[in-house]
DNA sequence: ACCTCCCACCCTGCATAGAT
DNA sequence: ATCTATGCAGGGTGGGAGGT
């Protein structure tokens, strides 16, 4: 038998003194002094002039005082009074001071023998079942968009009570809340037997066809999963010419019993967002998604963290409503290096080359905002005039305390017009692709995937843009990227008719500092950016680029 | 009681832009 | 060249809840 709860003798030892049948007392137990209480006799406290009647219900009254509700009653009552807000399963038990996990069973099974409204709810960092009497119950129409079960299983439009405790016997795994014969002999066991526990939150009927099955129960999560994998593999595969890959669905683990579950109230909402803002735009950047969902609950307390937005694309993927991709961008200060950044799709958008040439300069900009806004905190400036759709380029040169050393580069042949310095390495990556020369051919390591094909990039080449960048004769250099070493000295190697890739190791990195990286970096964007490269990975994901 | 998972928070490292 | 401010990503941590 379960210990009686303390607050609940208090609660009730309160309400017998508060109508005057008990008395509080202190006495002597065993040689210790312990409050007491003592019955007062209720046909005596009263009045003699009462008449009979009045005594009869007194009497009732009393009665009804001294026989202890059922816990049930108590219950249904904390519930009835918190009107529409609705109480957590939590704050009941703290009332009666009961604990939570004991009486979880009964508590949902109370809720919905007496068709309760359950929603579950995050709550700071943990979920919480928040219950109403059905005539108080007014969903958040947000809510009750995005979770809408299969109507077999919703609760609220089955008043047959054997499914409802049949639902939750699969939610309580010891079946203690019914006799599960008699689910069997009604013939709705087998249906619910694949209803996840996690299902008893969405009980509510909504109307969006977007997140109609975003709660899925453990058999199509685990066929999902699959599904996306193989789908993955089979067609959404980006070809070979395409710089991303495909995020991996999220792996379960070796405990397949959290696979099914399904995503929070909030989560969920934020789900619905992240689809919304996918209907209206052909992609968004995973960065994007932070900002703006911490952007939409800048009200809360807490921020959304990057990995509950991983679990929420991960659960979103299983279930095919996003496609999630890892585009390579090239590093605007490396050319060779890249920098990776997880793209959201929607399933139905094929990956074609100007998708990605999109995104890329999504990706770009975004950086650029993200950063100048960051800079732009550190000034005072306050109102500055905003000049829609012009980007401030990267300075190259940087003026103050560097004129000797720009001039130096310009001793040297730099040419500061980017455009030029863009079309001359157009023209020698060109020259190099075309000429039939044996080194050569190892930079133009094979045909392009599309090569052969009726698409516009047939004339594709790929090549490895670090190799051909080593094949550079320096003066070519000296003009694209510049340097400031001694004039005499590079014009020796000029006359020489040296590559960079003839120069010992030290005077190559000496050539190829930090500056000159971000300066080619700069000029090799410019072509991506005019459509003459198209950057994929390929080949070990060696970083390649292919020439229009 | 223990384990696992979810979640938010924190720390660290890196990249970038602007100021000095 | 160095410093500062900002943002992002990865990894770690601890609290809470549910399951065994």
């Amino acid at each position: 038998m379960s210990r009686f709860p303390y607050c609940l003798c208090n609660q009730i030892s309160q309400r017998l003194k508060a109508h005057g049948i008990v008395e509080q007392f202190d006495a002597k137990v065993n040689g210790k002094i312990e409050a007491c209480l003592r019955l007062l006799d209720p046909i005596t406290t009263e009045s003699g002039n009462e008449d009979k009647k009045l005594n009869s219900g007194k009497i009732c009254q009393v009665i009804d005082q001294l026989v202890e509700l059922p816990m049930e009653h108590q219950i249904y009552d904390i519930i009835d009074a918190a009107g529409s807000c609705g109480i957590t399963l939590k704050e009941i038990c703290e009332r009666l001071g009961i604990e939570l996990k004991k009486s979880h069973i009964r508590l949902v099974n109370l809720c919905y023998r007496f068709g309760m409204k359950v929603q579950e709810e995050q709550c700071l960092k943990s979920k919480a079942n928040r219950v109403w009497i059905s005539k108080n119950f007014n969903p958040e129409p947000e809510v009750g968009l995005i979770c809408k079960l299969d109507e077999n299983k919703t609760l609220n439009n089955v008043p047959d009570s054997s499914k409802i405790l049949s639902e939750f016997e699969t939610s309580t795994t010891s079946g203690k809340l019914d006799d599960p014969a008699k689910l069997e002999d009604r013939g709705v066991g087998a249906e619910l037997s694949c209803v996840s526990p996690r299902n008893t939150e969405s009980n509510f009927v909504g109307t969006s066809a977007d997140l109609q099955d975003l709660v899925l129960d453990r058999r199509s999560t685990v066929s999902h999963c699959k599904s996306v994998s193989s789908s993955v593999e089979a067609d959404n595969a980006p070809s070979g010419a395409f710089p991303s890959d495909m995020l991996k669905p999220f792996s379960t683990g070796p405990n397949q019993r959290y696979a099914s579950l399904s995503l929070s109230v909030d989560n969920t909402r934020r789900a619905n967002r992240i689809l919304e803002r996918l209907k209206d735009e052909r992609f968004i950047l995973k960065s994007e998604i932070n900002r703006c969902l911490i952007c939409f609950e800048k009200d809360k307390s807490t921020k959304v963290d990057r990995k509950t937005i991983d679990r929420i694309l991960t659960k979103l993927q299983e279930q095919e409503k996003v496609k999630c991709i890892t585009v390579h961008s090239p590093v605007i200060s490396e050319y060779s290096r890249t920098k990776d950044c997880v793209v959201v799709v929607h399933p139905s958008m094929s990956l074609t080359p100007e998708l990605f040439d999109e995104i890329q300069d999504r990706i770009r900009s975004f950086n650029c905002y993200i950063h100048s806004k960051s800079a732009s905190h550190q000034k005072n400036d306050l109102l500055l005039p905003v000049m829609e759709g012009i980007q401030k380029n990267q300075s190259v040169i940087v003026p103050d305390g560097q004129a000797s050393k720009a001039e130096a580069m310009r001793a040297n042949g730099f040419v500061l017009a980017k455009m030029i310095c863009a079309k001359l390495l157009h023209s020698f990556i060109w020259d190099c692709l075309h000429r039939s020369t044996s080194h050569i051919d190892v930079l133009s390591s094979k045909k392009c995937a599309f090569e052969g094909t009726d698409t516009p990039h047939s004339s594709s080449k790929l090549f490895f843009l670090e190799a051909t960048i080593k094949e550079m004769p320096v003066e070519l250099f000296l003009k694209v990227v510049g340097s400031t070493k001694n004039y005499e000295e590079m014009i020796g190697k000029c006359k020489m008719d040296l590559h960079l890739s003839d120069l010992p190791p030290e005077e190559y990195k000496f050539l190829m500092d930090a500056q000159a990286t971000g300066r080619l970096s700069l000029v090799i964007d410019i072509l991506r950016r005019l459509k003459v490269f198209l950057f994929t990975v390929e080949l070990n994901l060696s970083l390649c680029f292919k020439l229009e």
